[in-house]
DNA sequence: ATGTCACCTGGTAGGTGA
């Protein structure tokens, strides 16, 4: 079984893309983030004529997820329950037997900000809500744009980094807890080239220079580790004509 | 050395978010 994840920044523009991607590797189950279309404007029709069911969760401008699947997804939960957010950020539904979380984590601008506040609650309310979803749901895969590169190996200028957005004590501590709940960083199972990142800022060069982060991520629970067959970013698609900044994450499971 | 992209509102740019 092969999932996916990718951060598209924009479906709108990214659609085209998405297609071939989908047609070249055929992912049992994939979630987007960024969509950034309201539920109205969502391009399921598109997806369904390539082969894929679809759920969608959207707004307007900002944020916005999706879960496709080869076989219909049951069970769908839009956002974390009990967490009233206005943004749409998860998107959770049951594939083949397996609970997908699919998540766009709050991006949390700078520490101190208000918005770094809304990403700690956010954090806390996601920890909350899995504990019982895992507990539900031992088959669990927790995957997405995590904004939060989990070590130094994960950003390329760990010094220049240091405590700033992505890279925190905090942010970083979060998602320990969250890997605590009984979840295990797939990417990290195997032997991986080191820089080795699944965003890269538009701005600088920075794909040129490979000055990126790895904060894509998918944690798989305890109950599928052993049945992990290989994780990896596909960073051709930054090669493309206009593309996200964000590499797709795939996984292979037994 | 610098270097972007996508969205909005309301325009023959500027602001915001990432």
């Amino acid at each position: 079984m092969k999932l996916a994840t990718w951060n598209v920044n924009s479906l709108a523009v990214r659609l085209p893309q998405l297609l071939a991607w989908l047609a070249l590797h055929r992912p049992d189950a994939m979630v987007l983030q960024e969509t950034k279309l309201s539920d109205d404007k969502f391009p399921h029709a598109e997806i369904e004529a390539a082969g894929w069911r679809v759920q969608w969760f959207g707004q307007k401008t900002y944020n916005g997820v999706a879960l496709l699947s080869k076989t219909e997804a049951a069970d769908i939960v839009r956002n974390i329950p009990g967490f009233a957010d206005p943004l749409a950020r998860v998107i959770t539904g049951t594939v083949e037997g397996l609970r997908m979380v699919g998540a766009y984590f709050p991006n949390g601008q700078a520490p101190g900000s208000d918005k770094f506040d809304y990403k700690m609650q956010w954090l806390r309310a996601l920890r909350d809500w899995l504990a019982d979803e895992i507990a539900l749901h031992p088959k669990l895969v927790l995957l997405g744009d995590f904004n939060i590169a989990p070590d130094d190996r994960d950003v390329y200028d760990p010094v220049a980094w240091a405590g700033q957005i992505h890279c925190t004590d905090e942010e970083r501590d979060h998602l320990k807890k969250l890997i605590a709940l009984g979840l295990v960083d797939a990417f990290r199972l195997f032997d991986q080239a080191p820089k080795s990142w699944s965003w890269w800022d538009y701005r600088n060069l920075a794909f040129r220079k490979n000055q990126g982060l790895r904060i894509d991520l998918i944690l798989v629970s305890e109950a599928l580790k052993a049945s992990v067959q290989a994780c990896s970013i596909d960073r051709a698609t930054r090669k493309n004509e206009r593309p996200s900044d964000h590499a797709p994450v795939l996984l292979t499971l037994a």
